[in-house]
RNA sequence: GGUCGCGUGGUGUAGCCCGGUUAACACGUCUCCCUGUCACGGAGAAGACCACGGGUUCAAAUCCCGUCGCGACCG
């Protein structure tokens, strides 16, 4: 894999000034809640941040109650970072899949989440709860691109995520202005392309959203090809039109393998489902080590998948990875999470999702290790 | 000793009274899927000489007889 890019930027910062060295993985927290989770919990499986999604807190939460805390962190009492979603995916994933959920327009989006709810949702209102919210990157508010789009749809949802994204800027610099925030205390603005699969069209977008101005961009859109295979052609067409400094951020990606492979391209932001889902539907990420120190993600199959409420492991003393110091592996055994997923106890789902969560966070440490290395630079290192 | 009831995949059951296509269901087992979370979810597979022996019948898990095992009650 051609290497593009990934001594641009060295860190991300966050608002309280710390900075996390990259790749950075940030679980999601969709509804400000990593499900079975505790700030607590997620803080001690070494996750420096989450992401939350606009959509859901705007429709759930609401401003009254963020305005009081002064921001989803001290809401939820959580120190990490915070990368807060558009809701463009919501659009696709809720709007798109059944009308009775709402339309869209150039103008806004018009969500119909019950039968007697509306909510009016523009660009412009996507950035002012964002910044409500007070994370440390706003995502601004996009148009998928249905992967079933042909050429002329695709160009569609591109015009209209580029008409989204200069009214998103325009409206955070207005915000930037009102509240005195500068370029060293605002948070990160992220635009993301579209354009499906369509080589031209991401090229396109990506120009014109360069043009607009960003922090960063995000490869967005559904990054899988029909045959379920991850599309590196496009995240690296992104990359390769994306300025040095710019963040390049992985939307909802994704397996190991495919963060290490878009890594490679000089994406360094990522946030998945996966780890967390994956854990609360039987599924645990095991390295192929005896050791953390014997993780080799260069290796072609790095990690497996493993399955705990198996009968070869009732009683099954060992840990489920030896290549983890997560609350699991460092104290219990494999035959006490079998029991704990037989009996369906919600710590079965607390413990899984913890230790998925250290198998992505040792990922983003090899990752970061491996890149100081290659890069010559040691002060990198340690 | 007597009376009654029950023996069906790994487990628990349905079907039996009124015989008839590949014996059904739940759980368990195994495999696969989940990618900016309406998701502790979804798809599929394997697995039973219907306790055993005999009889009636074109045809028996199903009706009849016997044997064995388990349970309850009565002596």
């Amino acid at each position: 894999m051609e290497k593009i890019n990934n001594n641009g930027l060295k860190f991300f910062k966050t608002k309280n000034g710390t900075k996390l060295p990259l790749p950075v993985f940030f679980p999601d927290a969709t509804r400000a809640v990593l499900k079975t989770l505790d700030s607590a919990d997620i803080e001690d499986t070494k996750t420096p941040g989450i992401l939350v999604n606009t959509y859901h807190l705007y429709n759930e939460l609401g401003s009254r109650v963020i305005k009081k805390f002064g921001g989803i962190c001290k809401f939820m009492s959580w120190n990490g970072a915070v990368i807060s979603d558009s809701g463009g995916f919501q659009i696709m994933t809720l709007v798109k899949a059944n009308k009775r959920f709402g339309a869209i327009t150039d103008e806004a989006v018009v969500f119909r989440p019950t039968a007697k709810k509306k909510i009016i949702f523009t660009p412009e209102e996507s950035i002012r709860f964002q910044m409500e919210l007070n994370t440390d990157m706003v995502v601004v508010l996009d148009e998928f691109t249905d992967p079933k789009s042909d050429e002329k749809k695709a160009c569609q949802s591109v015009e209209r995520t580029i008409l989204w994204a200069k009214r998103s800027k325009k409206y955070f610099e207005e915000i930037c202005g009102k509240k005195g925030l500068d370029e060293k205390n605002r948070p990160y603005l992220l635009g993301i392309v579209q354009g499906g699969e369509f080589l031209n069209l991401r090229v396109e977008c990506t120009q014109r959203l360069v043009e607009i101005g960003f922090d960063g961009l995000g490869y967005g859109g559904w990054p899988i090809t029909s045959q379920g295979k991850f599309n590196y052609e496009v995240a690296q067409t992104i990359a390769k039109n994306t300025p040095e400094k710019y963040f390049l951020y992985g939307l909802g990606v994704g397996k190991p393998d495919e963060i290490v492979g878009c890594n490679d391209l000089g994406y360094s932001v990522f946030d998945c489902v996966l780890p967390t889902r994956d854990a609360r539907h039987r599924r645990l990420y095991v390295y192929n080590a005896d050791s953390i120190d014997d993780i080799n993600i260069r290796q072609a199959k790095f990690y497996s998948y493993f399955t705990p409420d198996k009968e070869r492991y009732y009683s099954d003393s060992e840990p489920v990875s030896r290549a983890c110091d997560c609350l699991l592996c460092a104290r219990y055994s494999r035959a006490y999470l079998a029991h704990l997923f037989r009996i369906q106890d919600v710590s079965a789902l607390r413990l899984a999702t913890i230790h998925n969560l250290r198998f992505y966070s040792l990922l983003m440490e090899k990752l970061f290790y491996c890149h100081s290395r290659e890069s010559g630079n040691p002060s990198l290192i340690g």
